[in-house]
DNA sequence: CCTTGAACTCAAGTTCACTTCAACTTGAAC
DNA sequence: GTTCAAGTTGAAGTGAACTTGAGTTCAAGG
């Protein structure tokens, strides 16, 4: 466990966690302590690599379970979510260079008004679901209990 | 109270939140209901701009109260504090371009080395503060009890 | 006056990704 | 055989930003 622990750069308990989520899986020895394959430890930088791109547990899940045979990722399955996780972080940043170049041109407006300013417009930001662009995706909002 | 959660956008609860943190004011009516000021609509699309950029209740507590004798902004004030968001947006979509890269890098390579992986490295992403570049800044990363 | 929808308060609940705690057990080294 | 750092468990705690619920009161229309 200090082991997997040093070489992933996880905390214990993290990795007792993800566990127990079904991200990793672990044998038992005789007394009960865990002891880990060496893949873990790939898995677990998979794991840190998608939660750097935003990834929830649950998606982080999702994506390994769609490996085919729940194995560890291949090359070609690395260079296949690369692409996937390359598409999500364009949309981050354009959503963030969409709310940017509004505050630019915000700037010197100094209105603010509620329902004409494209920074704060209601309507854009939290309108209904689907409708029109808006400024920021749920993934880089911060997380809220009945928005997400 | 219906009024102003129409106009804002916000909904009731939240508006009440908002008060009850001291970043808006409402005086009563005769049996205790609140009433607010034209202002309050501004100051609530403040806190809406404030919150698209990532700012936290706490930090645009601090930028409502920094404005002098704690009115609703003005435009000189907007000016000044748009500039400020904009270097924060531009530090934000910095970081993902940083982790962009770090993918468009290790597309094909397959590794997910521990160690090596700009990508996944967790020096880079979890190391000492204050060392190296971070791929993600906290503000970007998923708020966690202790990272922040 | 009566009804009814809107507002009130206060405490407790929600989500996520973990951490912390307390009480206890293992297992490698000496 | 003793020691003790390192491991185990399950339950509870954390923080942010609100929401929900229960029970009560307000105020405008008829």
């Amino acid at each position: 466990m200090g082991e997997i622990s040093r070489r992933s750069g996880f905390a214990a308990s993290a990795i007792r966690y993800y566990e127990a989520e079904g991200l990793i899986e672990a044998h038992r020895s005789g007394g009960g302590q865990r002891r880990f394959e060496r893949n873990v430890l790939r898995r677990l930088a998979f794991i840190r690599a998608a939660s750097n791109v935003g990834l929830t547990i649950e998606e982080i899940r999702e994506e390994l379970g769609r490996l085919p045979g729940n194995r560890t990722p291949t090359k070609a399955d690395w260079q296949r979510i690369s692409r996937h996780w390359g598409r999500r972080l364009d949309e981050q940043i354009a959503a963030l260079q969409r709310l940017k170049s509004g505050l630019d041109g915000c700037i010197g407006c100094g209105c603010l008004s509620l329902r004409s300013c494209a920074f704060s417009n209601p309507d854009d930001v939290h309108g209904e679901r689907g409708a029109g662009a808006r400024l920021l995706p749920d993934s880089l909002r911060r997380p809220h209990p009945t928005r997400r």
